[in-house]
DNA sequence: GAGCCGGCACTAAAATGACG
DNA sequence: CGTCATTTTAGTGCCGGCTC
């Protein structure tokens, strides 16, 4: 057991609380002072001496968890996301990262059973009317305030900030995390396999989950901790959600259970799986039940040839689908505000059947209606789930095979003959691009250097005039001058 | 079509219930 | 099982200029 470093009214020879309000105010010698002095109060004002803040009670507590994460902490707590190697247990509760003011903390690991959606948490906003001591607190997705203490939130009902620096922040920071869900629970443990109970029944509308409701984030976020940890995480989806993730069109097993599978660096035979493993982002939706099954070492997805699928076709015809399954582009800021908005407003209109329609015009206004810091707040998350899917897509591209790209191309280039996308072909990342032209080289040749573009472009910043300028220059070259481009090596390969 | 890149237009993304 | 309703944001495609 360590010994004691924090501070005790023994440090200071005199009553901390004293001490304090003398630093506050030097009229103020007191607590008693305070009381009487004629000062407005900017904060929720104490009435009487038993109602004062006293710094020696918080100095006598025991000391918190420390928090437990590796990895620095930048001033966003963005690196910290990024090393963070316990994401599950992260909870974004104080304002240093979500809020404004706070602290980074952790939950504690023995009660904590919630997901990644802890750092979600805090991420409470105010519209009007203004916030008073009276507000009900924030009952979005985030942190779990009994449903029965507060009024929902809506965008005509007031919510109380998180910021714990608020005077009128009461108390929606509870561990406990209760609230009603329409939502299936399920506990994922964290092995590869994972199994549900699962009865239609459960699909009703009644159903309390103990679990906070899970943003995207959430999921993503608790995708990796499952990939990575042992401790148990949970999630809970509609059952729209479901039906369109991989649980239950791709892993329904006839015993009525679900299974998820979570295959981790599965071991690929040759050539590798276009969809490896569902190990990020979203459980996103297979494309048959039979695809989704795990494959033993030695078999590979595109290997077989047993009982064709349609998009197996592909082989012979033009694909009707894509088989390929990229990481899942991260959620905008305006993405996951609005999912965390539509928990929050499903809980509002309990009685009636949810209007996406409505909800959307309604987290419009409310959206629009958020301050600069507290869109920073989401802003922040997405900046984070961002780097996350660039991440993602650039191992799943590293798993793309020639053939891979070809059937996509395939399917794209039909897709756009028949008016129904835009997309252009996949680039093979490892192929051998085509040389450069001296023309090219020589274009190069001037961006690589300041002094040169000054040269050839002068204040020109347009590209296209730019074009005009290099070519005239390009033009004006001998052929000894062109010589070292001409000469250069015409080749050029990519590792 | 390779390189560049600003600007514009368009699209995909998420949520869920209803409906064909 | 796909589409639609709605919102905002971010990503993507395309264009122009040039030469080979």
């Amino acid at each position: 057991m360590s010994s004691r470093t924090w501070l005790t009214a023994s440090d200071y020879g005199q009553s901390l609380a004293d001490h304090a309000f003398a630093a506050f105010d030097p009229e103020w010698t007191s607590p008693a002072a305070m009381l009487n002095t004629d000062t407005p109060h900017l904060v929720a004002a104490p009435t009487s001496l038993d109602m004062m803040f006293s710094i020696d009670d918080m100095c006598d507590q025991p000391p918190q968890p420390q928090p437990q994460f590796t990895g620095t902490l930048d001033p966003w707590g963005d690196q910290a996301f990024s090393a963070y190697t316990h994401l599950d247990q992260l909870v974004l509760d104080e304002t240093d990262l979500d809020n404004h003011g706070g602290n980074f903390c952790l939950s504690d690991p023995t009660s904590f059973s919630g997901s990644p959606s802890s750092w979600d948490v805090g991420s409470a906003f105010n519209i009007d009317p203004p916030l008073t001591p009276d507000s009900p607190a924030y009952h979005g997705d985030s942190f779990g305030v009994s449903p029965g203490q507060v009024a929902p939130f809506s965008p005509s009902s007031p919510f109380v900030s998180s910021f714990s620096n608020d005077p009128f922040n009461v108390g929606h920071k509870s561990r406990v995390r209760t609230r009603l869900s329409g939502r299936v629970p399920i506990r994922r443990d964290n092995t590869h396999t994972h199994t549900l109970s699962f009865s239609p029944q459960l699909r009703g509308p009644t159903i309390q989950s103990p679990q906070p409701s899970p943003t995207l984030q959430h999921m993503r976020a608790m995708s990796h901790s499952a990939v990575t940890h042992s401790r148990p995480t949970n999630l809970t989806v509609s059952p729209r959600t479901l039906r369109n993730s991989t649980l239950d069109a791709a892993l329904a097993q006839p015993d009525g259970q679900l299974h998820f599978h979570h295959v981790i660096a599965t071991p690929f035979s040759s050539p590798a799986p276009s969809n490896p493993a569902p190990i990020s982002g979203k459980l996103r939706r297979a494309s048959t039940p039979s695809d989704d099954k795990v494959l033993s070492v030695g078999e590979s997805d595109l290997s077989s040839n047993r009982n064709p699928s349609p998009e197996r076709s592909a082989d012979i015809g033009t694909p009707t689908r894509s088989r390929l399954h990229p990481p899942k582009q991260a959620p905008s800021t305006w993405q996951i505000f609005f999912t965390e908005y539509l928990q929050s407003y499903k809980t509002t209109n309990t009685k009636r059947k949810l209007n996406v329609s409505q909800a959307a015009k309604d987290g419009g206004a409310a959206y629009k209606a958020l301050s600069d810091d507290q869109k920073e707040i989401y802003r922040r998350k997405a900046r984070f789930a961002k780097e996350e899917y660039e991440r993602e897509l650039a191992a799943w591209q590293r798993t793309l095979t020639p053939d891979d790209i070809r059937q996509e191309n395939v399917f794209r280039s039909a897709q756009r003959k028949a008016g129904k996308s835009r997309r252009s072909n996949l680039k093979d990342p490892n192929a051998p691009k085509k040389p450069l032209s001296a023309y090219f080289m020589f274009l190069q040749w001037i961006r690589a250097d300041p002094a040169r573009v000054q040269d050839v472009f002068g204040d020109e910043t347009e590209t296209t005039r730019q074009s005009v300028l290099a070519a005239s220059k390009w033009r004006e070259l001998s052929d000894a001058e062109k010589n070292p481009f001409l000469a250069r090596p015409s080749v050029r390969t990519r590792v």
